[in-house]
DNA sequence: ATCTGGACCTGAACGC
DNA sequence: TGCGTTCAGGTCCAGA
C-alpha cells in the first residue's frame, strides 16, 4: 500500500494512541512477516513505555524506555487497526480477530493496536535506539523527500548520469526514500516529464524543478491523510489507506486533468509495473 | 557501479 | 459456481 504519505498517516493517527503509553501486552502470532520477527519480540516489547513514534522513509519508529526502537513496515498490504477505549478518545469496539492479525498490542490505556498483513511482505525489528541509523534496512536510504537534505542540488547530482528511466530512478530509495509507484507518477506528471525518460539526460533545470513537485505531490496527499484521520473514529478504526484523487495513477483512458490539455492517459509497463502519464504534456 | 528481472505472498477482479 | 489469469501501494537479491 504505503507510501510515504500513508505512512504518514498512519504514524499520526498512532501517535495519540501509542506515544507516552505502554504496551501492556504485546502477542505475536507467527513467527515472521517478509523475515524473521527478532528473538523473544513479545517479550521484548510487553511492558515498555513508547517513547516517540517517528518515521523515517516509509518505516515507522517506535522509540521504546528499554532503550530500543521498534520498527514497522507496512509492505504492500499492511494495515493498523485501533480500537478499544482509550481515555474517551478511542470508542471503538474491538472487532473479532481477523485472519492475517499478526501482531496486537494491548496498550495500558485500553486502546488496541493490531498489525494485519495479508501478503506478509511487511516487517518488524528491533534494535538499540542509539545506533539504530545503522540498521541495514535504514543505512542506505537517500534523504527525506520533505526535509531540508533533499534539495535541487541533491537530485540533480543524484541523477546526473544515470541511464535508468526517471521512473526507477524515483522509486529508488537511495536517491530519494519514500516515494512508490503512486507517487512517482504523480510527481513526474506535475513535472511534465516523461517516465521513460533517462534520468541523466533530463536538463538540469527540469531535473531542479522535480524537487518542489515532489514535495508539493507528498504534502497534498498527507493533508488528504490528515482529513481522513478525522473521520476514522467515527468510521472503523483503521489507520492506512485513504481517499485520494489523483491526476494519472489509475486514470488510464481518462483525460489528462490539466488546463488547456485534451492528452488521454497512458498506461505503459516499465520494470514489470505501471507507469501512467499523459503523452500530451509529460515530455 | 548500474541495471533488470525474479522472488516473496495473498486476495480481488475479471473472462470464460 | 467454479476455474484460470492478471494485477496490486515494496524491496531484496542474483546475475548480466
Amino acid at each position: 500500500m504505503p507510501e510515504l504519505p500513508e505512512v504518514e498517516t498512519v504514524r499520526r493517527g498512532l501517535a495519540p494512541v501509542m506515544e507516552g503509553d505502554r504496551i501492556a501486552v504485546a502477542r505475536v502470532n507467527r513467527p515472521d512477516l517478509r523475515w524473521p520477527f527478532p528473538e523473544r519480540m513479545a517479550e521484548r516489547l510487553t511492558g515498555a513505555r513508547v517513547e516517540r513514534l517517528e518515521r523515517r522513509s516509509k518505516y515507522i519508529l517506535a522509540a521504546l524506555d528499554s532503550g530500543e526502537t521498534l520498527l514497522m513496515h507496512l509492505g504492500m498490504s499492511g494495515r493498523i487497526l485501533i480500537s478499544g477505549d482509550a481515555l474517551g478518545r478511542f470508542v471503538h469496539d474491538h472487532p473479532a480477530p481477523e485472519k492475517h492479525d499478526h501482531v496486537v498490542f494491548d496498550m495500558a490505556s485500553g486502546a488496541r493496536v493490531t498489525f494485519n498483513d495479508p501478503r506478509r511482505f511487511g516487517a518488524m525489528d528491533l534494535m538499540p535506539t542509539e545506533t539504530r541509523e545503522a540498521h541495514a534496512l535504514l543505512a542506505a536510504l537517500g534523504p527525506e523527500p520533505l526535509g531540508n537534505a533533499f534539495h535541487e542540488a541533491h537530485l540533480v547530482a543524484a541523477l546526473e548520469g544515470r541511464n535508468t528511466p526517471i521512473k526507477a530512478a524515483l522509486l529508488d530509495q537511495k536517491i530519494v526514500a519514500g516515494l512508490g509507484n503512486i507517487y512517482v507518477c504523480e510527481a513526474l506528471y506535475r513535472s511534465r516529464i516523461h517516465p521513460g525518460r533517462r534520468a541523466g539526460r533530463i536538463s538540469r533545470a527540469r531535473r531542479a524543478r522535480l524537487v518542489p513537485a515532489i514535495r508539493d505531490t507528498l504534502t497534498d496527499a498527507i493533508a488528504a491523510g490528515g482529513s481522513s484521520l478525522r473521520d476514522y473514529r467515527q468510521a472503523d478504526g483503521e489507520l492506512g489507506y485513504f481517499q485520494h484523487s489523483f491526476d494519472v495513477y489509475g486514470r488510464e483512458g481518462l483525460p489528462c486533468r490539466r488546463d488547456g490539455c485534451d492528452g488521454v492517459i497512458r498506461r505503459i509497463v516499465q520494470s514489470g509495473r505501471s507507469s501512467f502519464y499523459c503523452p500530451r504534456c509529460q515530455r
